[in-house]
DNA sequence: GAGTGGTCTAGACCACGCA
DNA sequence: GCGTGGTCTAGACCACTCG
């Protein structure tokens, strides 16, 4: 009597409110049945001919309402298996007033996280390089790029820049920079954080596992030591779909503008 | 001999590189250019059915290569005018440590801002209002949603809810939300501020003129008067092309924000 | 009105996954 | 091997901008 096939929403046409660019005619009613709960995270949707077939558009244009969703973190799609609902994904809190590493902040709320070495040994140093860590000429670069996962979910992609000196081996870090830092007197007391959102790229995109085109937050931070020294230049982006920062704000003096010294 | 009229590519067939997709080809093909030189921020790209002639592909197919620049911020597209590479934007900063209102904030760095009341009044609050801002039952919640603008440049929607307690007659705000309440005696002096990146849903991008599936900020904002009451709920998303967020980390304890160098 | 981007179609072949 | 998504085409009409 019923289809239980697998196919959600039954086998009857769609049919689409009216109004506008079919595509969105289409994603609208693709949002609302997942708004009812006809299909749930983890589901598969109808493929793309099907819908095309029972919704009497062209493929094309199902692929084009889809996509939108897919875009917004709605739906994911695998090649060779279908498109399904995007699992609810939770939620990581970091602070904005405390500097920490990653590490021990993950550490700090009992997730088991690991590190993927993307980069990491001593380089000649990019102009940006020098100027911001102060590099004398000749001096060359310690630079440590991991891809941090929790589990199998990558979070985030970390770039660090630190002057060789501070760092002559970059290949004996075990775990946390700061506390290798740390063994040698130079961790850093003090950050300036600048955040921002963009859509990511091709190459990263396929690192945190998400769509070309999400929305990532991408971090730069320049970590001084007591003395002012910078020490650390570090360029990060973190997936936007699991990450929130926390910030805690105060009327008053701005303390310090958050300038460079 | 040379074509002046507007065609800055020439007019010689479009050579790609061998590799993938075609659109991936075209899609570099433009970077390089851009990169080059060969076409500056504002000028306009040939037509999609030139491009299409001269680089012998679909116009579907170059479409699918200049969406994915638009995507990503390289270019701009005007409905019956033409596509145009991205001008270069200038970007704001806020700090992440202070708290200021929008407007206060960008007086004093001499900009010149407007806003569009988009909705102000007061209505009956959603379950999530009545919880965060403690509102007796039968109680109203004032909403002030406003676009903020530099010049003709959206920044960000604001949309802000306070118990109508504190703000009886949100529609004689004239200016800065927060002088306002300072007449009043209502001024927060801390906040908790929840930041995350987010790819922007269609409605919104029409009022931040940006393309749907940007890259935007989403900032939640809890803020707290000097008693501890809950005295305001804002959610804003601002552009991620033009905003930046700057925070100052200290190393040590975290409940006192940032003091003493 | 000429030219631009925006939408849409019907049909084709390829690359991948999975049983 | 079959079904899925991924790419691509040639051609059509609409909606908008601008001279």
């Amino acid at each position: 009597m019923t289809d239980q096939s697998g196919n959600i929403f039954g086998d009857g046409p769609v049919v689409l409110q009216v109004g506008g660019p079919l595509y969105l005619q289409l994603k609208r009613w693709v949002e609302d049945a997942i708004k009812r709960g006809l299909i749930k995270p983890g589901d598969a949707l109808p493929s793309e001919r099907d819908l095309a077939l029972r919704a009497d558009v062209s493929r094309v244009t199902v692929r084009k309402a889809v996509q939108h969703l897919v875009q917004e973190g709605v739906l994911v799609q695998r090649h060779g298996s279908g498109t399904f609902v995007a699992p609810e994904t939770q939620r990581v809190e970091q602070s904005l007033s405390q500097l920490t590493s990653f590490s021990e902040d993950m550490a700090r709320r009992g997730m088991a996280v690991r590190a993927r070495w993307l980069e990491r040994g001593l380089y000649l140093p990019s102009p940006e390089e020098t100027i911001i860590l102060g590099l004398g000429s000749g001096e060359r670069v310690a630079r440590i790029s991991r891809l941090r996962l929790t589990g199998d979910v990558p979070l985030a992609i970390e770039r660090a820049s630190l002057s060789s000196s501070v760092l002559p081996e970059p290949l004996t870090i075990a775990d946390s920079l700061y506390k290798h830092l740390e063994k040698s007197g130079n961790r850093p007391v003090r950050a300036i954080q600048r955040i921002r959102a963009a859509n990511i790229p091709e190459d990263d995109a396929h690192l945190l596992e998400v769509p070309v085109g999400s929305a990532v937050l991408h971090i730069e931070r320049i970590s001084y030591l007591a003395t002012g020294r910078v020490i650390e230049f570090t360029r990060s982006t973190y997936r936007g779909d699991t990450y929130d920062f926390v910030a805690e704000l105060r009327l008053g003096d701005p303390s310090n503008g958050a300038r460079t010294p």
